[in-house]
DNA sequence: AGACGTGGCTAATAGTGTTAGCTGAAAGCT
DNA sequence: AGCTTTCAGCTAACACTATTAGCCACGTCT
């Protein structure tokens, strides 16, 4: 049996890019063993198991949506930083719609949990988005929560496809960006 | 074997109900089963199975939050209507957040789908809303899917024990119901 | 009372996650 | 080089869950 080479890394990686090609529900063990050129038992030498295995394609998944959103708004401020940043959070979101859902519902156990570390530099980077309007301290939290609510929200209903009726996406995302905008000025 | 006298509106409220305590994920035919008193092949005379029984749980809940948002805003307008709709939204699913769970990611098979009957009115209820304030008829749907993703991200988030830090979240709720409804009345 | 439809049962099958224990390949040491 | 050690990958086995097949008794309807 020649040696597959793998590491916790690779099998985390190809099983996010697995989620987002079958969806987070039917990433199974099996098939993931078999994308990587392995027996399924052979992935517990690298992850500790399913509830593992979704923990790291988490961590994975919001650092690499920090690192999507924290790089988008280089060199912007204001209007176009919160744009920036809102498109580069669903643009992620949509093209990676296993590794993002593998993200709710996950629990950080302590402050020094790599998910909560990684969770803490996204909202890190919406936070520098804030910085850009004059918001009083006290706000800033609050303001920081709905952001999150309305990208996480918005994102997660299209991919999920809960956005039936006609008028066209794209141009509704841009409208909510516009909304949000204008709300944070006239504070 | 005396009878248990079940049929599938009760074994659809059970699951219901079952899937807030355990949540929806912990929701197993077997559980079910012997949270009704039967057992795990009796309930296949009353659901076709596992994604049949979640689609019914995903109708009731949009029926039974339709209903919520629906009464809620009943002599209400403006930013009172708007407020008691998000609250009543928000209170429905931190209430029962398994059945709401169940709507994530199911899609209706067609405009008479039960499901998308059960959707649209929900979504009627937040239409009513608007019409409290002045907006264009071309941007009631942005403003409409606005709504939807602020409250279903801030709800799921706080569900889902997504807002770690420090700031009240209540307060936070009432911050975000401030923020839209001046936003809405300014346009 | 007798017939029938049907809700409940047991038994069996398939698929998935996980553990135990073996073995040979790779890496290190003398 | 040869020896040892480690450990990645394997097979076998088990537990749990969903689902189907087929049986049987309860309750109803005439």
């Amino acid at each position: 049996m020649p040696r597959a080479g793998l590491d916790p890394a690779g099998v985390v990686a190809a099983g996010a890019a697995l989620a987002d090609e079958v969806g987070l529900a039917n990433l199974t063990m099996g098939l993931l063993a078999a994308r990587v050129g392995v027996r399924t038992p052979s992935l517990y030498k690298h992850v500790g198991g399913q509830e593992d295995l979704n923990r790291r394609i988490a961590v994975l998944a919001l650092r690499e949506a920090a690192e999507a959103v924290g790089g988008a708004i280089q060199g912007y401020a204001g209007r176009d930083a919160l744009a920036a940043a809102a498109r580069a959070f669903r643009t992620f979101v949509l093209e990676h719609p296993g590794r993002y859902a593998a993200t709710i519902g996950v629990e950080p156990s302590g402050p020094d949990d790599p998910l909560a570390i990684a969770g803490q530099r996204l909202l890190g980077a919406f936070t520098a988005v804030l910085r850009g309007y004059e918001i009083d301290e006290s706000d800033v939290d609050h303001a920081l929560r709905m952001l999150r609510s309305l990208c996480h929200g918005f994102a997660t209903l299209q991919a999920a496809n809960g956005f039936q009726w006609s008028a066209d996406i794209d141009e509704s995302f841009e409208w909510l960006i516009a909304f949000a905008d204008r709300g944070l000025r006239t504070m």
